[in-house]
DNA sequence: GGAAAATTTGGACACTCGTTCAAATCGTTC
DNA sequence: GAACGATTTGAACGAGTGTCCAAATTTTCC
């Protein structure tokens, strides 16, 4: 936390950090295209049709830039499923509906979650954002394990596995069926909508 | 294929290859210190105690380096449970052996998992080594599933799922093992040992 | 309207990157 | 030992990086 930070208290909260947000999700768009390694900020200036001086001024640097923009959609992605989670009426229909939307979500921003990949595996290496990459985690472990248990609850037993294995079963899947989908295999949309059926029926 | 293949045929295919190969080892793990991206190939040559200009009388590049170094490490890795499969007596020996050997791998060779990952998901950007990448992935694939076949084939009957969706759960958890494991958590080598026996025991 | 603050610009800085290449060295063969 | 090709070096090139800053512009407030 730097000049940026005072800077936002000084003038009213509210103009600079809806600027904020307005770049940090320009500035997503465009590193999801090449890649956080492959996407430097005059990219970025050139993709929002605005300076670079101007990331800097918003900004601490790089890190906080693309720390701040994955952490405010991510954390908008994670409640994709809480309608389906309070609103469907039986087990099945909740399995049937989470598959639906989990391929939909493949299949529309595919960019995005190939994103969330490349900066997790970043955050391996640099401690730049490993931070916020750790509370989206925590964020999407939650996610699931929500459905999870709403599951169980609807089928009247309980979960048969805890939060961090239902996690990393759903997330191994999806990852799979990303790359597969990048890779030109349509077919993998269809796939991980069964597959990620059968998981939550099987295991909840 | 350039000026290197070219060289490597007119010389003797001994010497030059094996020299590749030993080149492209000791790069390995320079580059999974910190990671492909963070990783020069100034490093790769200081690293190495060679010069930088060799690495390219060498190697046409440095896609070409990494590629050739993560391939012949993976394929080796591939046959990392081949014993296991030949000479398990029962279906729980195997699974037992298995998670055995899949925590060790975690715990011995964090590094290399997590710059495999790292370059998967490079090759979901870059096209530099993409061709080696896919291999490799098949590769592993069907070491999962010559493990999952054994176990069927020991408890007398078919496996409960295909190839890449085997694949597909493991790796999910090994990647979820991994991650935790490099943020610190010791234990997850342990929970890694027992999800690995209980997939395989459940859908196999 | 004028002063003060916030915002925006464009360029400069110091550095690293992958790649290239002429020259030097080594090893082999006649 | 001379000649030739294979090997190795170290420096250089051009393009790219993140960061920083003085100046210009716009907005806000008295």
């Amino acid at each position: 936390m730097g000049d940026v930070s005072a800077r936002a208290e000084r003038s009213g909260v509210d103009k600079f950090s809806v600027r904020r947000r307005e770049l940090a999700a320009a500035a997503l768009t465009a590193v999801a295209e090449r890649g956080f390694a492959n996407t430097g900020l005059r990219d970025v200036a050139a993709h929002t049709e605005l300076s670079l001086g101007l990331l800097h001024y918003y900004f601490d640097g790089k890190d906080d830039l693309i720390g701040q923009a994955i952490w405010q959609y991510k954390s908008e992605c994670a409640r994709r499923y809480d309608p389906i989670v309070e609103t469907s009426k039986t087990g099945a229909e909740l399995a049937e509906r989470f598959g639906v939307e989990i391929a939909a979500t493949l299949r529309d921003e595919a960019d995005m979650h190939r994103l969330w990949y490349d900066l997790r595996n970043q955050s391996l290496f640099d401690t730049g954002f490993r931070d916020t990459i750790i509370a989206i985690d925590e964020l999407l472990r939650d996610m699931v394990w929500a459905v999870v248990v709403r599951h169980a609850e609807l089928e009247g037993h309980e979960p048969s596995v805890d939060a961090a294995s239902a996690y990393a079963l759903f997330d191994g899947i999806f990852l799979n069926a990303l790359i597969a989908y990048l890779r030109g295999d349509i077919d993998s949309l269809e796939r991980l909508r069964k597959a990620s059926i059968r998981l939550l029926t099987g295991s909840a």
